[in-house]
DNA sequence: ATTAGCACTGTCAACCATTGAGTGCCAAAA
DNA sequence: TTTTGGCACTCAATGGTTGACAGTGCTAAT
């Protein structure tokens, strides 16, 4: 009973299994794979692998699936991901080269991602962590409005409309502009709040309403650029397979809309040496998500921030991580100019 | 066979079929309802209801379930739009009164609406037709980059980073600044582009590529302020009722993430008196929403931008129009100030 | 115009028997 | 010790039959 063919084996059980959505049986595998053996062979060693927790039999009698930890192992056996075909390539970078904005560019990527990959794709805007604040701007919009825009280094830009007791004056608004660069331009963005803070208490006193609520909008401008923001995109393909599975699809949207949850699940995982993280199903956590799985990588600088595709858990894995790592290089060169 | 009491029994059924799922028969309508008559009486009247394609039999012999022809008289019997209980409103209010920022108020009413109709909740950005340029900044964001702040009236702040090829000293940016504000600054939207190209003929030879740049910029943001963008919440809401109804979700989430398809038929909707709009099942397109209905009304200034849910044809009318035009309402106040 | 009564029709669930794919195990072969 | 052929067994899926049931349409009486 030789382990390199049980290994076989269970690979082909799962791409027998991910295409027809069937349990497999012993003779089918037989005559669809080139094994040298005959069925019951492969019976004693699915026996084994069912012994290991790697497949299971829906009833007692009829082919073998394989569970989550069979697709852990046999994601784990992929030696290296291949790469995509040359015309894909570059589908994705005419794709994407037409996106002049960042907005543009992350709706672009989710959508071709969704497409190549008909699973529910979803990315994380560029992260600021680390990031620093590159620049400020006040500028009068009329009134008693003052619009305060915020660059931090990543490439969003966030603004707020702040709302003062009285005009301010041309010179007094350089002046409190300058004072604003002075004290937070250049940092690190966790700083800001206290740069920001540190300001007011110098101000005159002509400022110091103006410069109280524009250093609070600084405070949670900052803040709220470290809460990335979440798009995502096909999710009618997570109706293409609700009929298979028990699936349903209800709370998976729920989830996928709480954004949170996905924004704490794509940060905690580890990309492997591939350059691709794939959690399987629920992977100890029994949340709405347990019957999916999560393929995911980061991109960008330092691949902070990530991007990554949901779907159920009988899914291609070699061509979804293909996919999600090619869009995850594609983007990052793209950004990087 | 008296027209006011087929008219009653029309809103009889329809208010059964809403809540059971199940078609109604004659026998169960004059028990749960006090009808003066007997259950013959009542079949004589849903045949007739049945010629006028109100109604139908799914099968030779069972109950009956309303048309969309049914459902359009049904809610056009409707005289007023019920308001909301008190305490409904004051949820309303304190969840809409959070919003710090444009986005967070869509986001939020959008959420609200999902929550308080239990169906797909979708609302279009302010219109920007009709609304002006209220400002134009531009930043030196470092180097050879330029970022253009673009302010319309609509409260939307849009922004772009454009390069050019060689870094503008202060004097020069501050003089292409001036004569940018002078040339569009406070045109309708739509001249932003000539206003725009008729700067860039008369700068002088130093600002002539900065000014090309930043001019294209203008008229691609003022472009992209009139794709109106969407948002929606509650997609999850479409997997409750996939279960009773055939409704197959897919291509309904298909349709509402091709935002081009669901701009356009909020576009083309038309409120009545009761300030808000149905339209119920595919009305003559035999689109993927053939089996939906959207009930949606105008907020904001003139009441040109819309909002409203999405949901099966067999929903709630009554209370799904009064949350509808009550967060609209809410919205506008709020957006007002 | 309304009602009571009755025959008729189609759905649904339950209940078989049958089929078939696939397993587990054992004894024989390699 | 591993592999193989054979055989009994299990269980899901299928299809036909049946009886209840809900509801209708029609007719005759009020």
């Amino acid at each position: 009973m030789s382990q390199p063919r049980r290994a076989e084996i269970l690979r082909a059980i799962v791409e027998d299994y991910v295409h027809s959505r069937e349990p497999v049986g012993s003779k089918a595998l037989v005559e669809r794979h080139q094994l040298g053996v005959s069925s019951a062979t492969v019976r004693n060693d699915m026996a084994a692998l069912e012994e290991d927790g790697l497949i299971v039999a829906p009833h007692t009698s009829s082919g073998r699936i394989p569970t989550d930890k069979g697709y852990r192992t046999f994601v784990d056996q992929i030696a290296s991901v291949r790469p995509l075909s040359s015309p894909q390539k570059r589908a994705i970078q005419s794709f994407l080269d037409g996106a002049d904005d960042l907005d543009d560019a992350m709706e672009r990527t989710v959508r071709l991602l969704a497409q190549l990959t008909h699973q529910v794709a979803v990315i994380q805007y560029p992260a600021a962590s680390g990031t620093t604040l590159r620049h400020v701007e006040l500028v009068d919009v009329g009134g008693t409005s003052l619009l305060v825009v915020f660059i931090p280094t990543s490439g969003r830009v966030l603004q707020r409309i702040v709302e003062v007791s009285r005009a301010l004056p041309e010179h007094e608004l350089m002046e409190l502009r300058a004072r604003v660069l002075a004290s937070v331009m250049g940092r690190p963005l966790q700083d800001v709040p206290a740069g920001a803070s540190n300001l007011v208490r110098q101000l005159p006193p002509e400022l110091a309403e103006a410069g109280t609520v524009v250093a609070e909008a600084l405070a949670s401008l900052a803040a709220s650029s470290e809460d990335h923001r979440l798009v995502m995109a096909g999710t009618a393909n997570l109706a293409r397979f609700s009929g298979d599975f028990a699936l349903s699809i209800g709370p998976v949207l729920e989830a996928l809309e709480e954004q949170v949850v996905m924004l704490r699940l794509l940060s905690e995982m580890q990309q492997d040496v591939r350059g691709v993280a794939v959690r399987i199903g629920s992977d100890s956590t029994d949340d709405p998500l347990a019957e999916t799985s999560v393929v995911a990588t980061g991109y960008g600088p330092e691949s902070v921030s990530k991007l990554g595709v949901v779907g159920p858990t009988r899914m291609d894995y070699p061509s979804t991580m293909a996919a999600v790592r090619a869009v995850a290089r594609y983007l990052s060169h793209t950004l990087g100019e």
